[in-house]
DNA sequence: TCCACATAGTTCATATATAAACTATCAACC
DNA sequence: GGTTGATAGTTTATATATGAACTATGTGGA
């Protein structure tokens, strides 16, 4: 469906600068409905199924909550939540640094492993199907016009 | 910079299709925080500009707010906190239907509208700044790809 | 007319996100 | 070796988001 109907906007949009980001941001929320949606079969959210993909990834040490917040690109106050719901849920467990108690290292509990693996092969078919609709050279532009996009946020969003 | 080095992947992505996807949503996370900065320059926040604009393109009726959900894209119980506080902030009213009494009418207060159109001028500068980093191509196939997915979405995902 | 159903809005529980203020711990330096 | 500053995690207030259960109102049919 045109974005103006998805939008319900009473005028075409006047620019394609403007088209072009709607687009995307439109997309990628779409994207996120489609993702919880997945995610809920397993009891999961997109973001937890993140933090075990991540930590099924780097083994018994595990990471710091503050490893955490910088792979998930979220703050480290945001983690406490995140950690607190999986290790409620049995998936995570939160154990003590040998030697700096100031760190909590976070490992996937036997729980956790299983559902993990389990929900990965799922979850990179899905992505396969989806993003198998464009071509090739499509997903070479749009791989290197994000990062263009990107590098210009970083530099001066900030 | 790279997606891998962002995300800090500890192995290069597997496949085409996954790393296009992160492309995407990585992004899109990236323009969110950047709007997040942008707004708040104004005390608003991008949901909250978002109903702004819509509102000051429909007049005096305004809209319901079933129909603002409908535009939003997000539940009605959603939008119930987003007028709340932007009612607070004596941004909108809401109004009630002449002949329907379950309709709330939202409508602009003088102090939203004036602020809304202020906000606007300077809202599609940064988009033009922004997006004229990709080329007229590069945007036409973006526009192109992103809705070939969105069809996918609406048609599979539901 | 009254009953059933639909519609609009609200409330509640839950998940995600931030920034700011706080506690606990560690490290470094004089 | 004790103060100073950095680091890790937590808490709180706020904003956004959903789905489910609820209230109030309207509509249409038997």
């Amino acid at each position: 469906m045109k974005l103006q109907q998805e939008l319900k906007l009473k005028q075409p949009l006047a620019s394609v600068n403007h088209e072009a980001l709607l687009s995307l941001v439109r997309t990628s929320s779409l994207m996120q409905k489609l993702s919880d949606r997945f995610f809920s079969r397993y009891g999961l959210t997109d973001v937890q199924f993140n933090i075990l993909m991540i930590l099924s990834e780097h083994g018994r040490d595990g990471l710091s909550q503050q490893e955490l917040s910088e792979h998930l690109i979220v703050t480290k106050s945001n983690v406490v939540g995140l950690i607190d719901r999986l290790e409620r849920g049995g998936y995570v467990k939160r154990e003590a640094h040998p030697s700096d108690r100031r760190f909590n290292q976070i490992v996937l509990t036997p729980k956790g492993e299983k559902l993990e693996s389990k929900v990965e092969k799922s979850y990179f078919r899905e992505v396969d199907k989806m993003m198998n609709i464009l071509t090739a050279s499509e997903k070479r532009t749009l791989i290197q016009a994000m990062e263009r996009i990107r590098h210009y946020i970083v530099n001066n969003g900030a």
